[in-house]
DNA sequence: AAATTTATTTAGACAAATCTAAATAAATTT
DNA sequence: AAATTTATTTAGATTTGTCTAAATAAATTT
C-alpha cells in the first residue's frame, strides 16, 4: 500500500503517541503534535478510518489498526535510519535533523533503506536512542547500559548518545568515537572515574565521566 | 524563494531541455519528458512566467529567467549529488538511481547539500558524467573530447557518457569502463574506425567507434 | 489555396490537504 | 442541574496539481 506525505505523517504520529500512553489518541493531541487545525485532522482521521488504516470513534480518539501500524513502523524506521545518517555521516546536530529526516522519511523506495541501513552499519536505534525497526517491521528491545556502568574487559556498541550539543558531537568525532563502534573497557580509573577504553579495538584512550555518563551501549 | 515539489520538477526540466537545444521548449517536450499531459504544462508554464520564473510566449514555447535558471541549478546540483551518494555509497546501478534521486532533490535543507557535497568530496560530476554546479551554482567547464578524437598514444579519465541506455551502460561496465578510468588510445583502425585501448594501463581491449563516439574524456 | 493533421490552449472537473467559522457534543464548574 | 468552558465535528472555501474534452492555432499535405 502506498500512501501520501500527509498520511505517513499523520500515521506515524498516531503510532508515536500512542506509544506514551494507553487510551486512544485525541484530535487535539494530534493537531498540537503536526501543527495542524483540529478540523484538519478530523478529516483526515476519517479518510484513514476508511481506507482501514486507523479505528476512530467519533468524539473519543484514533488507535492503529494492524495495517496501519504496519506502514507506521516503516515511515519510523526511515526517519529513524535518516537521523542516523544526519548525524553520523554529515555531522549534524541533534536538533537540526528533526525537520530534514521528517522530509527524507517521504523517499520511497524497495531497497534504498535497507542499503543505507548497511551502509550505516545497522545501528540498533537512533541519535536520540530511540530503537529502530528492523527491516520486518519488529522492534527488538535489547538492554542498553551507560557506558559508565560497564565493567572492566566489557566491551559493547555505542547506541545513543544522550547530550545534545554540538559541542560533545565535535568531541565524539575528534575521538573517533561513533554510533556503531565498538568500545571495549579497558580500565576503570577510580582516582577521577574517568575510563580507559579502545574503540574498534584500535584506538586506546582515556575519557572523563562526564563523557561515559552520555553514551548508551548495547551487547 | 520556495518552491513546491512540482514547480522545481518544471524549473529542472526546462533547464534540462534548453541545454539540448538552442530554442525555446516547446509544451509536448516537457509533456514528453515529465510524462503529464499537455493541458497540465501550459497551466503550470503560466503560473511560473506569472511568478517570473520562465519567459513564456503562447505557442511558441518557454524558456528560464535569471531567477529561474538559477533555482533550476540549485535543484540540479542536488539531484546530481544525491545520484554520487547512491552510487558511491549505496552502491546502486546507474540504472536505479535516478527514480529515487528525482525524489531526494526535493529535500529543502540549507545546509544539508554542502555538507553531503563535502562527504562525497566535492565530486565533478554525476555518475552519469554531468557536471555538478557548486554551491554558488557555477558550472565550471572542463574541456572534454570524444575518445573518438584522441590520437594515438593520448591517454584521458572517462567523465562523461552520452549514451545513459542500460545496454550501454551493462556494456561498459562488463569491459571495466567506468567514470574516473584512465584510457590510452594504443591503435586506432582505420578500416572499421575502431580503437586500441588499456584502461588503467591494464586490460587492453579493441572497442567499436559506436563506443567511442559515447565517451567523453577529460585530461 | 484548401484540407487535413498536429500542437497548443482553454474550459471544466476532480482529488488532496489545508484553513476559518459555525455547530454540536463532552467535560467541568458553579 | 444548569451554566459555562473545552473539545470535536461539520460546512464551506482555498490552493495546488492534475486530468479529459473541446476549441483554436500552426504546420503540413494535397
Ligand atoms: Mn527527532
Ligand atoms: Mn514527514
Ligand atoms: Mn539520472
Ligand atoms: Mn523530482
Amino acid at each position: 500500500m502506498k500512501h501520501t506525505h500527509a498520511e505517513e505523517n499523520y500515521l506515524k504520529a498516531i503510532y508515536m503517541l500512542s506509544e506514551k500512553q494507553e487510551s486512544l489518541v485525541s484530535t487535539t493531541a494530534m493537531a498540537d503534535f503536526l501543527h495542524t487545525s483540529a478540523a484538519s485532522i478530523t478529516d483526515m482521521i476519517q479518510k484513514l478510518h476508511n481506507k482501514g488504516l486507523v479505528i476512530y470513534r467519533k468524539y473519543q480518539g484514533v488507535t492503529l489498526t494492524d495495517r496501519g501500524k504496519e506502514s507506521a513502523i516503516k515511515i519510523l524506521r526511515k526517519y529513524l535510519l535518516w537521523e542516523v545518517f544526519l548525524v553520523d555521516k554529515l555531522k549534524f546536530g541533534w536538533s537540526e535533523i528533526h525537520e530534514i529526516a521528517e522530509q527524507l522519511e517521504h523517499i520511497d523506495c524497495d531497497t534504498l533503506i535497507d542499503r543505507l541501513d548497511h551502509f550505516l552499519g545497522n545501528p540498533y536505534c537512533s541519535p536520540h536512542g530511540i530503537v529502530i525497526p528492523n527491516a520486518d517491521g519488529k522492534i527488538i528491545d535489547k538492554p542498553r547500559w551507560l557506558l559508565t556502568d560497564l565493567s572492566e574487559g566489557a566491551s559493547g556498541i555505542v547506541s545513543a548518545i544522550k547530550d545534545d550539543s554540538v559541542a560533545f558531537l565535535q568531541y565524539l568525532g575528534k575521538r573517533n568515537i561513533y554510533l556503531g563502534a565498538k568500545i571495549t573497557v579497558i580500565e576503570k580509573i577510580q582516582f577521577d572515574g574517568s575510563t580507559d577504553i579502545t574503540i574498534d579495538n584500535q584506538y586506546k584512550i582515556n575519557i572523563s565521566r562526564k563523557i561515559t555518563d552520555n553514551i548508551l551501549i548495547t551487547l
